[in-house]
DNA sequence: GGCCATACTTAGCATCTCCACA
DNA sequence: TGTGGAGATGCTAAGTATGGCC
């Protein structure tokens, strides 16, 4: 087959082909453009730093005339060099080796599509009639539910029961059953029994009581100093403020950055008086231990306080959250995520985040947005203050909202996860993702076919497509230059992204990546692929620089308007919910063997989450306390192994003088020495098992992926087919999230 | 088709809480 | 009973996706 490209690329319509553009006008203003780019990415560079908020708006307008005029693609390349530098820098802020994680070549275990997989939970086999917006088999809630808001207010008290807070109950121990278990509510609302709106709108009614601000600014005892190239200088109280939190970070990297140092200095610079500017013109001469210790000395202070004091704020903080935490949305008594507005501060974006540092200001009742119905109780400002606009727009989930200043995006205050209008979503989408099982043969078979493409457009877009399915890779959105860290993910790789081997490590067709990814995380893997995408990459590379956009024909919105014509709600993000899912399925079904023992079985488990965790590439900073906590626990196993041997020899002499004496007493001496050993024996086990699972899950995070990614009918079933308490996989935060899946999900469940 | 605004999900790190153990 | 540390929870940044406008 080595000879397929000479043939099917040939065939490629010569316009279409980006690496061609020297031949063409257009190609070629393609590349004066991306010059003419990096030459001004260069300046920009230069400038960023006296000016990095403030563009200069000709400057935008003329990229945007640029943009625009650029028929053929897109032109999101920064600066070379700085890329370069990001290049190399890893999650813990080190160049990696490759597999020095076990990155490399995640495990996985894809599910062919299974076309007669429409499987129904048994619970839902009954017919449900209910109109849907959208085209999910198994989306159906089952009892028509109707209340009109007056109803809502007019509540009887048998429905008190809902309105009332989940009270927090104590999960003392959990599934052992050793401890007293403090059971959960026994009636909770099973909003998945009931009819989903069918009209686009999400509430018929909705009150709450708005957001809790950041409390108000307490200026520094006065003993508390800051000095100015060594001698004590009285800040104002806006610039003090802005100090403390720049001193509040002292401890951390952040304030050993250059960007970060800057942006602060230029943004503190702000908020002083024009006498502080005045004097105040160098970072380096400024000293904020004083006040770093006195935040300390608080801090610990607060960890010192008397049980009593310590209760006191927690019965504030329980009385603010009764208070501000729950909305009424439809009859129900619902959790807020996030009631509380995000304090003041400086900003910390990850990875090379341009920037880092800036003061994140504080949030007014004149910049919020409150969302409510119009019959409700409106919420009312803090005295003397009023909301910016009040809105009853039932076509959003959100309940206050305002915009933030450093990027000027929109925060939001939400639904708890375990909330009606969250668990329809997140249910949604893992039905979505099981449609995609269904004709997921399909839709790999066409993108196969469209290697062979005569489009470069399309062969690109199946080439991309191969990646997000086999590699679990995010989409890749293009972002605003100079506006965030560079990440990338697929539709945004660079050529300087990946690097083609023919052959290595004995394999043929070796793509190495190694890119940085969401939240700045390092992408390194290195597949071997099939021979067509080789070639096809082969080609996208041709007579491209390193900085150049390996798929220069697409972007994500090209690539989801295809998949959602392969099929109904199919986007990017779906195949990543859909290999998860099916992975974990398929892991638990190779690992579970139904001799072992619970210990034995939860590390199975966490070893199929761990598979997803790891295709997924959900990598954590290993905890600073990891080595620390492996060492107790190798002592805790070295002293358990001794008390075994202990056991075992008095148990053999146990034997011994049963066998000399014949008589009960001994007998009975040999039975209990005996459960002794066999004690001990469990106990080291379970010890060993909990540093198996300690070491594999070192630096890869199961969290995002059990939470996110993976369809929790799939534990649910695993759970109850081997008689495994669902508290073992899932806390309670996590039962109360996943509540649907818990009720639903039968043990022959598949997803 | 590109751009932009908006809405929402996904993500890792920081901080808090509470349990096991000395 | 005090405390270290694991696990839970909170926080908010950073993604994905969509729809409207030009």
């Amino acid at each position: 087959m080595s000879g397929d490209r000479t043939h099917n690329d040939s065939q490629i319509e010569s316009g279409s082909r980006v690496n061609d553009s020297h031949k063409h006008k257009d190609k070629h203003k393609d590349k004066e453009h991306r010059h003419k780019d990096h030459k001004k990415d260069k300046e920009r560079e230069k400038s960023k730093y006296s000016n990095s908020e403030h563009k200069d708006p000709s400057e935008k307008k003329h990229r945007d005339k640029e943009k625009l005029k650029q028929k053929d693609g897109v032109d999101r390349h920064k600066d070379k060099d700085k890329r370069k530098e990001e290049k190399i820098r890893s999650f813990d802020g080190k160049p990696k080796k490759e597999k020095e994680n076990g990155f490399a070549s995640p495990p996985r275990v894809k599910s062919e599509p299974n076309n007669d997989g429409f499987y129904l939970s048994p619970k839902h086999d009954k017919s449900l009639k209910r109109e849907r917006d959208e085209d999910d088999s198994e989306f159906k809630p089952k009892k028509i539910k109707v209340e009109n808001d007056k109803k809502v207010k007019k509540r009887k008290p048998e429905d008190e029961e809902d309105i009332k807070p989940k009270k927090k109950t104590k999960d003392k121990k959990g599934a052992d059953g050793k401890k007293k278990v403090k059971k959960e509510p026994e009636e909770k609302w099973k909003w998945w029994e009931e009819e989903r709106y069918t009209d686009g709108s999400k509430w018929r009614f909705l009150e709450h009581k708005g957001p809790v601000f950041a409390p108000p600014y307490e200026p520094l005892p006065s003993n508390v100093k800051f000095y100015y190239d060594g001698k004590p200088f009285k800040l104002s109280e806006k610039a003090e403020e802005v100090a403390t939190f720049f001193a509040k970070m002292l401890d951390h990297e952040y304030t050993t950055k250059d960007i970060f140092r800057k942006n602060f200095f230029k943004d503190w610079r702000k908020e002083m008086t024009s006498e502080e500017k005045g004097k105040l013109s160098d970072l380096n001469k400024c000293d904020f231990n004083e006040m770093s210790e006195y935040f300390k000395a608080q801090s610990e202070a607060r960890k010192q306080m008397s049980k009593d004091e310590k209760l006191k704020i927690k019965e504030e903080n329980e009385r603010l959250l009764q208070e501000y935490g729950f909305c009424v949305m439809d009859n129900h008594k619902e959790r807020i995520a996030n009631f509380r507005i995000e304090p003041p501060g400086l900003f910390r974006g990850r990875g090379d985040h341009p920037k880092m540092g800036m003061l994140k200001r504080r949030i007014r009742p004149e910049d919020i947005i409150i969302n409510c119905s119009k019959d409700s109780k409106h919420p009312k400002p803090p005295p003397g203050t009023k909301w910016k606009e009040v809105r009853h727009d039932n076509k959003v989930t959100w309940l206050v909202s305002w915009t933030e200043n450093i990027q000027g995006s929109i925060k939001y205050i939400m639904l708890n996860p375990s909330s009606r209008i969250k668990g329809e979503k997140d249910w949604q989408k893992y039905e979505t993702a099981r449609r995609l099982k269904k004709c997921v043969g399909r839709i790999r078979a066409q993108y196969r076919e469209d290697w062979k493409s005569k489009e470069m457009r399309i062969r690109q877009r199946s080439v991309a497509l191969y990646f997000i399915d086999k590699l679990a890779l995010r989409a890749g959105n293009e972002k605003e230059e100079g506006e965030t860290a560079d990440t990338v993910g697929c539709c945004l790789l660079r050529v300087e992204h990946i690097c083609l081997s023919p052959e290595k490590d004995g394999q043929e067709f070796v793509v190495e990546f190694d890119f940085l990814g969401k939240d700045s995380i390092r992408y390194y893997n290195k597949v071997p692929v099939e021979k067509r995408v080789f070639k096809n990459l082969q080609l996208f590379m041709e007579n491209k620089q390193p900085e150049d956009d390996l798929f220069d024909r697409l972007n994500t919105s090209i690539l989801n308007k295809h998949l959602q014509e392969l099929m109904d709600g199919l986007t990017a993000k779906v195949f990543r919910t859909y290999n998860a899912s099916i992975t974990l399925q398929q892991q638990l079904k190779e690992l579970t063997s139904p001799e072992e023992n619970l210990p034995a079985k939860i590390l199975s488990y966490n070893r199929a989450n761990r598979a997803v965790a790891i295709l997924c590439n959900h990598q954590r900073a290993p905890p600073k306390t990891f080595e620390k906590s492996m060492q107790n626990l190798q002592t805790k196993i070295d002293a358990k192994k001794d008390q075994l041997s202990d056991a075992k020899r008095e148990l053999k002499s146990s034997k011994a003088d049963a066998k000399v004496r014949r008589d009960e007493k001994s007998k009975k001496a040999v039975e209990s020495k005996k459960k002794a050993v066999q004690r001990i024996e469990e106990q080291l086990m379970k010890l060993e098992v909990q540093a198996t699972d300690r070491e594999e899950n070192k630096q890869i995070a199961l969290g995002t992926s059990k939470l996110n990614y993976l369809d929790p009918r799939i534990s649910v079933a695993w759970c109850k087919k081997w008689s495994i308490p669902v508290e073992k996989i899932y806390n309670k935060t996590q039962r109360e999230k996943f509540a649907w899946a818990i009720d639903m999900a039968d043990d022959d469940f598949e997803f």
